[in-house]
DNA sequence: CGGCGACTTGAAACGTGTCAATTAGCGTGG
DNA sequence: CCACGCTAATTGACACGTTTCAAGTCGCCG
């Protein structure tokens, strides 16, 4: 006898499904792009203060921009997935306040900023594409400042999850019961986003797995409770 | 004998001597603009969901723009003063994440989204200015995001401050020895910011206060000591 | 004068951090 | 193929910072 469909129903997450740059951009924007470069796990890519007139762009791969505070602690401000722009603002600015690290290898171009301003203002569809992208990360930007300021360690791990699960998913998270998700995060990473160390996210993640809310091995996530997880995370 | 001219230098800060929204947009932008709007403290401005095809400033007074959580606790994402739009993003989209509420009466108007958003693609110079504002917000969210992840109660209440302080000097805080601002944020605006309670803002104030470091009386802030401030406030 | 909101203060509880010891996992070289 | 050494993760005991709760003061406005 097969299990019911509805408990068996599974959807498998992973970062090459994302949608890619020229899908954002269009593709008349390659016409402005650099040839792909591809960089090792760990490396930095681009450090805070560099001077550099290009607007990077990730092509494949998991990368994070962070902020690095004089006691070696430092704070991610965002995962960079497939698609993403390092920062909007680079756009604008040649510098920026923040460094970023390839988690595993990344492959990425860097975009001329002079002609995609020019291409951008000529092309109002374009540009509307791109602001929609600023939008964007300022709102997850703003949202994060409200998990750090006001829920608490495991509210603030299982959104960091739920984050990623709904961006790596094309078309959104429905009512899935397993989600299984590429998941190359150290728990060190998920302590710098989250505001706090890594001892304890082992500790809440230990307790998340106890609770059968979610399962994590090698390097691949899945919840386990779709539901549940979910009332976690956006109580409060 | 009179003081020392050193010790004696005082540099005062009001939020009306903030740089006004026509120095920002250009006088070819007030021909979008609504008439100016009077809230009194308090009053709720602009509601989370609202649909507003309008992008407000604030010419005058403090405002709050914040997310309130199911538990009725809040998250101050940043405060407004004279000059500031609520959110550049306002520029694009009519719905906002956040509400912004009146801290002092308020001053404001709103400007017309479809001919400002025409203008500024017109004008490269006025386009200029609208993302270096926006640019500004974002470095703005991303550095509270660091305080909040990474900073103690202390240090968090002190670079608000000195943030503050910082918006309202128009030519930037120097050495001066005595600063004086205007400052008409309650307690709890300040742990509605920095994500602490009222009763620990409370405390950490009072010690500030008992090291000599700040006055506090009726709606006036003095930093006493500017550079023992910052030291405390940048360390980490 | 009374009432109310803003603030203060202290005691105790709680969540998260720190430290330290131990285990697991993994790539490298013998 | 195994031994080694490294980094990541786990676990427990304890310390510390912040919250919670409660009582009380102060100032302001009706």
């Amino acid at each position: 006898m097969p299990t019911s469909p509805d408990l068996s129903a599974k959807l498998t997450l992973r970062s090459d499904a994302v949608v890619k740059p020229c899908e954002i951009f269009g593709p008349s924007l390659w016409q402005a792009a650099s040839p792909v470069r591809t960089v090792p796990a760990r490396r930095i890519i681009r450090c805070e203060r560099d001077l550099d007139d290009a607007v990077p762009v990730v092509c494949r791969g998991w990368a994070a921009s962070f902020v690095m505070l004089a006691d070696a602690s430092r704070q991610i401000l965002s995962f960079l997935l497939p698609g993403d722009m390092f920062s909007a603002a680079f756009l604008f600015e040649s510098q920026s306040h923040c460094t970023v690290e390839a988690i595993t290898e990344v492959d990425y171009r860097a975009f001329k900023r002079g002609e995609m301003k020019a291409m951008l203002l000529k092309q109002p569809d374009l540009f509307d594409n791109f602001y929609k992208a600023w939008a964007e990360e300022k709102s997850r930007a703003d949202q994060l400042i409200v998990d750090l300021g006001r829920r608490s360690a495991e509210e603030r791990i299982a959104r960091l999850i739920l984050n990623l699960a709904a961006r790596l998913a094309p078309r959104g998270l429905g009512q899935t019961e397993n989600v299984e998700i590429e998941f190359p995060l150290r728990q060190h990473h998920i302590a710098d986003a989250t505001g706090l160390t890594p001892v304890h996210v082992s500790k809440v993640l230990s307790e998340l797995r106890r609770g059968g809310l979610i399962e994590l091995s090698g390097r691949t996530l899945t919840i386990l409770d779709l539901e549940r997880f979910r009332r976690l995370a956006y109580m409060r």
